[in-house]
RNA sequence: GGGGGAAUGUCCCGAGCGGCAAAGGGGGCGGACUGUAAAUCCGCUGGCUACGCCUUCGCAGGUUCGAGUCCUGCUUCCCCCA
């Protein structure tokens, strides 16, 4: 098609955030007029988001930013209680009715950092499908909703056809999951009118379904549109550390931790994160995106500043960043970096590495620290630790601390206590 | 209802004549090289009070000096027949 003349799908656009839309022209025009109202919907699986949920919070975010109308930030309270098939090969583990409200809670702190909510027009707001959903009569709604399903059609859809094919089971509960969400788009178009729908590529069908049933249950017209699944571009699925996912809520993932991971993006992946993670202007982005060989490490940190700043905000991230830069660069101490404090009296009598180690964190056992010992990868105030059976007493402290090193990116301060 | 097969190191996949802390991958971690990147090469990838001890192969028993390996029962999953 053409360029988009509305700011939001033109924004959309260069950025790199369009995987697939129902209806490029007609989500345009309403767009130019301000009249989206668009809903993600986000699953309590868990008791925080991670950066794979970041693309469609960014999308909300430019919606609401470029006036083009309001973002329906939707909690899944009942879909949960569900599970998606999508793109898994396991049923998922049946969460608990607590779990699925202690999650609740907790994810929604982070979408006020990027949308803003209240009572106006193109304020957001954040319903919970348990609203409706665990209203719903059975009988009723095989005759007002799943009566407008086809079996025939569910069967080729990807997150059913995949099971199938690999013979993998799929309970029932699981194959209702598709229903329950394209109802949810059809009950927010009553309620709030909304319009469009957004999420991952892996949504696609799961969005289109519930457009499909918006069109049989007379509803107005709806639209779909989805961003690409996240992957580095060596190919590795992305949003995963060490340490496990890369979580949104501080405490799940410290600010430290959070910038790091945007620090050590690929090369080829810098100039696609800055277009997706910060807001930078597009002009900047381009000049970032132009260095070349080790120069790139400076687009690192700014994306890394920028993209943590949007999350966790700016002084946490500045503050990282002013850490990051004195231990890697300046090899002194930051004051971000983890601090475990030990009990001076043990310190005073000794305590052997490998326990320190433990004890810091940073590593599993006692076995495992003997093993990285061997592997040169401990290090007590930079220097590698080469003998197990070492013990530490207070006389390794530098003003107060000693600091241990796991490989060249881990560090933690220990403290007399 | 009848018949046949499967479950292995709590990340995954997967070998395993009765002597096994258990082959090989993948993934992950560490080292070297670099730019806190990628690629490549090397090492590690049950626990401990550590030349020894303890706990691991779906669950519970049994045979044996000794069981992941053999026998019995149970659980779960898959296939074929009805």
């Amino acid at each position: 098609m053409t360029a988009p003349s509305s700011d939001f799908l033109r924004i959309l656009t260069e950025r790199g955030f369009i995987h697939q839309c129902s209806d490029m022209q007609g989500l345009d025009a309403l767009a130019a007029k301000g009249g989206v109202v668009a809903y993600v919907g986000y699953d309590c699986t868990a008791p925080s988001l991670h950066v794979g949920h970041l693309l469609s919070i960014m999308m909300l975010h430019w919606m609401q930013a470029t006036g083009a109308g309001k973002p329906i930030t939707l909690m899944g309270g009942g879909t949960t209680r569900v599970g998606d098939p999508s793109g898994r090969d396991e049923t998922r583990k049946i969460l608990s009715i607590d779990d699925i409200n202690a999650n609740k809670d907790a994810l929604k702190g982070v979408f006020a950092k990027l949308l803003t909510f209240g009572e106006g027009k193109t304020d957001a707001i954040m319903p919970d499908n348990a609203e409706w959903l665990t209203r719903l009569n059975y009988i009723e709604m095989l005759r007002d909703i799943g009566r407008h399903f086809s079996v025939n059609r569910m069967m080729t859809m990807d997150s059913v056809r995949m099971r199938l094919e690999r013979e993998q089971e799929l309970s029932f509960i699981e194959f209702n999951y598709m229903i329950l969400q394209s109802y949810d788009f059809v009950e927010l178009a009553r309620r709030y009118g909304t319009n469009l729908q957004m999420g991952g590529s892996d949504q696609w069908g799961n969005i289109v379904t519930g457009v499909d049933l918006g069109r049989r249950m007379g509803t107005h017209q709806l639209y779909a549109l989805t961003c690409p699944l996240l992957t580095t571009s060596s190919g590795a699925k992305m949003g995963k550390t060490a340490a496990g996912a890369v979580w949104l809520n501080a405490d799940m993932l410290s600010n430290y931790d959070y910038w790091q991971f945007w620090r050590n993006t690929e090369d080829g992946d810098v100039a696609r994160f800055l277009k997706l993670f910060t807001l930078l202007p597009m002009a900047e982005i381009d000049r970032l995106a132009a260095l070349q060989g080790a120069e790139i490490n400076e687009a690192k940190k700014v994306l890394a500043t920028e993209a943590t700043a949007l999350v966790r905000g700016r002084d946490v991230a500045e503050a990282a960043a002013a850490t990051a830069k004195k231990t890697f660069e300046q090899g002194a101490l930051g004051d971000d970096l983890p601090v475990v404090t030990v009990p001076a009296a043990e310190l005073a009598s000794g305590i052997g590495v490998l326990s320190l180690f433990v004890r810091a964190g940073l590593v599993a056992s006692n076995g495992e620290a003997r093993r990285q010992v061997q592997g040169g990868g401990l290090k007590l105030n930079d220097e590698t630790v080469t003998d197990a059976q070492a013990v530490v007493t207070e006389k390794a402290l530098r003003d107060g601390v000693a600091k241990l090193s796991f490989g060249r990116k881990k560090h933690v301060l220990v403290k007399a206590g």
